[in-house]
DNA sequence: TTACGCCTCCTTTTT
DNA sequence: GGAGGCGTAA
């Protein structure tokens, strides 16, 4: 039997049409990534297509890698020739080649979002921008939408005619080009942007590339802006052979750039298209898909679809409402305990889904007090924390000299005497002879006015010539231990003493096994590389499968990924829809955050629970929500309620020993803040309502009863004195342990924290 | 030159 | 409630 009749006829119809331009409407969970994958090995193994030809172009590291994954699965041989990358590293693999076409270095640098804050805030130093009226941010997207539509700075001045602001914003964008290039880096945009210049511009390049795909397909089609279409375009013009895959309804990054008519226009672009529209759900149940299908309908201007599936009917939707955020947090992380502890699921089958970033910190407040092992997906990533970014700094300084905001970085960290004032004199020098920063304190002695600051200087320079010969000899790894000793920065954190400087030294650690790492699976590692790499992961990317825990994230970075069981909090009108898209009443904002809640609703397999908090702390306020209108969306019958287990829930948590009880000081206290139902007590009663409750209430009882019954007591491996590890508090002092009974009660004294106590077979404590 | 404290602004979402 | 910017004091 072959491969490809475990496929539907659609899938099938999908992966046999291999000439010519096809766009696949792939619904979600639809087994779109499958199809391609499918698709790719048919090519090569039926339709004799070199693997080297074909191109595979996703939007995160982590989709890549899952094809890739998966296509090495099924391909016979040659699957380490096929291009699977994203948009952005697929460009640098081409800029790092050919872009001294266009008069840059090849061994340019790519700066992320705080390095461009950094030049934007030095742009407008010197051009006396008066941030409260423009502010960064603003004049950072205003560049960066320009560069999505390909439009440069002096185009963008020739536009702006009449229009004082947008002068100004050109004057701004011109010099910020100036400075990246003087730097020899460039930005994100940059990437698509240089590339499809270079297409243009150069028809060897392009043809090279043209002949060398001659097979292109593209994921997440929806999400595709101007300039990454133009890019696919340019590259897919000579064989035509371009296989989009994407869903109109799951276009959620207008805001990023994303032009949504990419796809609903893909039949005008190429007339000639094959459409094929893959709408059976593989992934949810009955009821979650109808719940999605009632909500996306209210979408105007979308391709025409319904999701169906021939999976079961499935438990009702939970609807919690809450008192507050914190009762909210509460009552998902209680109910994930409980599924945990009667081994319904494990933590891994768990995500929490929010709007926005600033929600996952009282959740986090709630798993750590609970002690649940979680992860946080975005926010802060791990390669924008201070202490990374100070390293990186340096290595990028031992790479690229002409990396003036690397320099300015760590020029005086750790301390080293040279200040904002002396830095200020050499960037006036560098900018009067128009060479970089780092080369002007090479020349240090011709700077007037620096006194002693230029012995200072000097030693700075000293350093990085070291690292530069010692990198010449070293492996990565060591030049990374030379960067940590010589500079003096680890020996500044371990005096620090503080939890904040042990959680900073981890964190160097964690970056040293990335480095080893790299060196280990590559053939040829080059600092170079490394960094590149570095600086192109999404922190969804670093999402492991592998680790037991529950998974928190935005709803943006939920796309694309799936669990059995998703909470989705925070459903209220003024959060989600979030207040700008309803105050702004244009319909296609709304429709855009209606997408989103289709995304989200969509992740889950088995169970969504919806939840919303009667007012919640907001911009510092206290604010009244109501319920969001995307909930009022969903068909009522398929929505059941869960006071009862909710109660129960309480009951247990109040039992803990640790837990100071947060209903002592919240608005309604204790039973006030419990979770209540949405709707009539008729509505719980019908139909499949009816049975999800009475089923998750049963379970409830008779777990705990069996675990307080006759759960295994076994004594700690730690004693009194010993230092054992907490999953949050981190490294603490056992003082006692006590025989509870049922379970041994420990109290640690954490540096931070304070002396807790905790039972033995929850706490989980490692003893270091 | 640095350390501290007060001020403002922020809140969509990210490769 | 928190991060970053700015001014003042030592």
């Amino acid at each position: 039997m072959s491969i490809y009749e475990s496929l539907n006829p659609v899938q099938q119809e999908a992966v046999y049409h291999t000439e010519g331009p096809l766009l696949i409407l792939a619904g979600a969970g639809s087994g779109k990534t499958r199809v391609l994958t499918h698709r790719i090995a048919y090519l090569i193994d039926e339709c004799q297509v070199n693997p080297w030809n074909i191109l595979a172009i996703t939007f995160t590291n982590k989709a890549a890698g899952e094809m890739r994954e998966r296509v090495d699965q099924i391909v016979d041989f040659g699957a380490e020739d096929i291009w699977v990358s994203t948009f952005h590293s697929t460009c640098v693999r081409i800029l790092r080649r050919y872009i001294d076409r266009l008069g840059y270095d090849r061994s340019f640098t790519i700066y992320d979002g705080d390095d461009q804050k950094t030049v934007i805030k030095e742009v407008c130093k010197k051009l006396n921008i008066d941030t409260k009226i423009y502010k960064e941010r603003t004049l950072l997207s205003a560049i960066s939408s320009a560069k999505d539509e390909m439009i440069g700075p002096k185009e963008y001045l020739l536009r702006s005619e009449g229009d004082y602001a947008r002068q100004r914003i050109a004057q701004v964008y011109e010099e910020y080009q100036k400075r990246l290039r003087s730097n020899n880096a460039l930005d994100f945009d940059d990437l698509l942007f240089k590339t499809v210049e270079l297409f243009k511009t150069d028809a060897e390049v392009l043809n090279y590339y043209q002949d060398r795909f001659k097979y292109i397909m593209v994921d997440e089609y929806q999400d595709t802006n101007t300039v990454q279409f133009q890019f696919v375009s340019l590259l897919a013009a000579k064989y035509r052979n371009l296989c989009v895959v994407g869903d109109d309804d799951q276009s959620i990054y207008k805001f990023r750039g994303a032009n949504i008519h990419n796809i609903l226009d893909f039949e005008k672009t190429f007339p000639d298209a094959k459409v094929i529209k893959l709408e059976q759900n593989y992934r949810s149940t009955k009821t979650i898909l109808d719940a999605a299908n009632g909500v996306i309908h209210h979408n105007q201007g979308r391709k025409d679809k319904t999701l169906w599936t021939d999976n079961e009917q499935g438990v009702p939707i939970a609807l919690n409402q809450y008192q507050t955020e914190y009762e909210e947090a509460m009552g998902i992380v209680n109910d994930i305990a409980a599924k945990t502890e009667r081994n319904e699921a494990e933590y891994k089958d768990f995500a929490v889904l929010y709007r926005t970033n600033a929600q996952s910190r009282v959740l986090e407040e709630k798993f750590v007090t609970r002690n649940i092992p979680y992860r946080v997906v975005g926010g802060v990533n791990f390669y924008q924390r201070k202490e990374i970014k100070d390293i990186l700094a340096y290595l990028k300084i031992i790479n690229n000299g002409q990396d003036d905001v690397a320099v300015r970085r760590v020029v005086n960290v750790p301390k080293r005497g040279i200040g904002a004032t002396t830095v200020t004199k050499a960037a006036e020098y560098a900018d009067q002879w128009g060479i970089s920063l780092y080369e002007a304190f090479k020349q240090v002695d011709g700077i007037p006015g620096l006194g002693r600051a230029a012995a200072k200087i000097n030693g700075f320079v000293n350093l990085i010539q070291v690292f530069r010969t010692k990198a010449e000899y070293m492996s990565l790894a060591e030049l990374y231990d030379e960067v940590l000793e010589d500079t003096g920065y680890l020996k500044e954190l371990q005096a620090e003493q503080t939890d904040e400087a042990t959680t900073r030294i981890e964190n160097l650690d964690e970056l040293r096994n990335k480095i080893v790492a790299y060196e280990e699976e590559t053939e040829q590692p080059s600092l170079n590389e490394l960094l590149e790499q570095i600086a192109l992961v999404a922190d969804v990317d670093n999402m492991d499968d592998s680790d037991n825990k529950v998974i928190l994230m935005t709803l943006h970075s939920a796309k694309g990924l799936e669990f059995p069981y998703v909470y989705l909090c925070g459903m209220e009108d003024g959060l989600f829809p979030s207040y700008m898209t309803i105050v702004n009443d244009d319909p296609m904002e709304i429709e855009e955050e209606r997408r989103l809640c289709y995304v989200g609703i969509t992740r889950a397999m088995k169970k969504l629970t919806l939840s919303y908090a009667m007012c919640r702390m907001m911009h510092g306020q206290t604010q009244y929500n109501k319920i969001s209108r995307f909930v009022k969306e969903i068909p009522p019958q398929l929505i059941g309620g869960s006071l009862p287990r909710e109660r129960f829930s309480r009951k247990v948590e109040d039992d803990l020993p640790w837990n100071t009880g947060s209903t002592s000081n919240g608005i309604s206290g204790f039973g006030g803040g419990r979770a209540g139902t949405y709707g009539s007590g008729s509505r719980m009663g019908t139909g499949v309502g009816n049975r999800g409750i009475r089923q998750s209430h049963k379970f409830d009882v008779s777990a705990f009863a069996k675990k307080g019954g006759d759960m295994k007591k076994t004594a700690p491996d730690y004693e009194v004195g010993d230092t054992v590890k907490h999953i949050k508090f981190g490294t603490g002092v056992v003082q006692a342990i006590k025989d509870g009974g049922k379970d041994y009660e420990v109290t640690v004294d954490f540096p931070k924290y304070g002396p807790k106590k905790m039972f033995a077979g929850f706490a989980k404590l490692k003893k270091v």
